[in-house]
DNA sequence: ATTGGAATGTCAACAAGACTGACGTAAAAT
DNA sequence: ATTTTACGTCAGTCTTGTTGACATTCCAAT
């Protein structure tokens, strides 16, 4: 017999059921993550550098601090990755007027421009899942995938999306 | 008939909810190998090691070939995991009988159990978070995932899903 | 029966990207 | 004046991925 789709359901759902959602997650990720790999490639770079500058230009003029927090690694591993970054000029410091310690980052317009390759194609592969399953499957996955994040990560994900 | 909004409103996802969907993938996957992560470390294994019993598991008997396509990695890095499952007991080698050039895989019983302890784990954030979110949104959740994959996963998660 | 190629294993070398620990410097806070 | 914070850096380790080269086994086709 198959489970009637309310949510009394919810209470039985199979191990089936939940392995699914597991698989999904694993194999839609490397979905996610192939296009901007295949550009950063030619660069020489890597995850890392993707998401330091994905945030970067998130949270424009961050200190490192708070980028740290977001990325949830270590300062040496991240600041390997600043290094080349500033090296290449993709990123600019700028240190505090306020605080005079900490390093405000900005993507320049190098690293904007980068930074909008490899976001265009990640975009691009999110919009055509979201157009072939439609708005209501989009507000289901958000939900679903906000609801499976870690509490203190939650309330940074929200914090972004009110910049 | 689908939702008659859907091509309208899917002309109009402005660059923040991609963005957004973007940000929701990163954070939902710290979360969704969080607790796995946490029990590996106790044994000394990795990812890696959870990714290939999860699939060990779910295709019992499957041959080395079909386990790499799966994964995505190359053989070499499968290796070096396998070894050490078998060398510890958690996975047995079987010398296919129609072609015994073949190697099936199979969880042992002290492999079935470390299996069951990660994927239960994992499943509990899962279930918890599609009890908060309600059915409705799991079907949406499952839908952009298999949207955002590549075709030819797409395929191999459809097979497994049929086991 | 021989041979080509497929499936598998293994060695070596390497790289990205994570980690810990230790130390240094500058500047803010107490 | 002292402590704490923010940041950088050096050194070493680990996991997990990569290439390339080579050996073994053995099915299948010639």
């Amino acid at each position: 017999m198959q489970n009637d789709r309310t949510g009394e359901s919810l209470l039985f759902l199979t191990d089936e059921q939940l392995r699914q959602g597991i698989e999904a997650m694993f194999f839609a990720y490397r979905g996610f993550t192939a296009d901007p790999d295949r550009i950063l490639e030619k660069y020489n770079y890597g995850r890392a550098h993707h998401r330091a500058m994905h945030f970067i230009n998130r949270v424009p003029g961050t200190n490192v601090n708070n980028l740290l927090k977001i990325l949830g690694v270590t300062k040496q591993s991240l600041n390997r990755v600043l290094r080349t970054l500033i090296q290449d000029e993709l990123v600019n410091l700028k240190i505090g007027t306020k605080d005079r310690r900490e390093r405000h980052l900005y993507l320049t317009d190098k690293g904007k421009s980068l930074e909008k390759q490899l976001s265009t194609a990640q975009s691009h592969r999110m919009r055509e899942a979201y157009r072939r399953v439609g708005p209501d499957a989009v507000t289901g996955f958000k939900q679903v995938l906000e609801a499976m994040m870690d509490p203190k990560l939650q309330v940074t994900y929200k914090k972004l999306r009110s910049n």
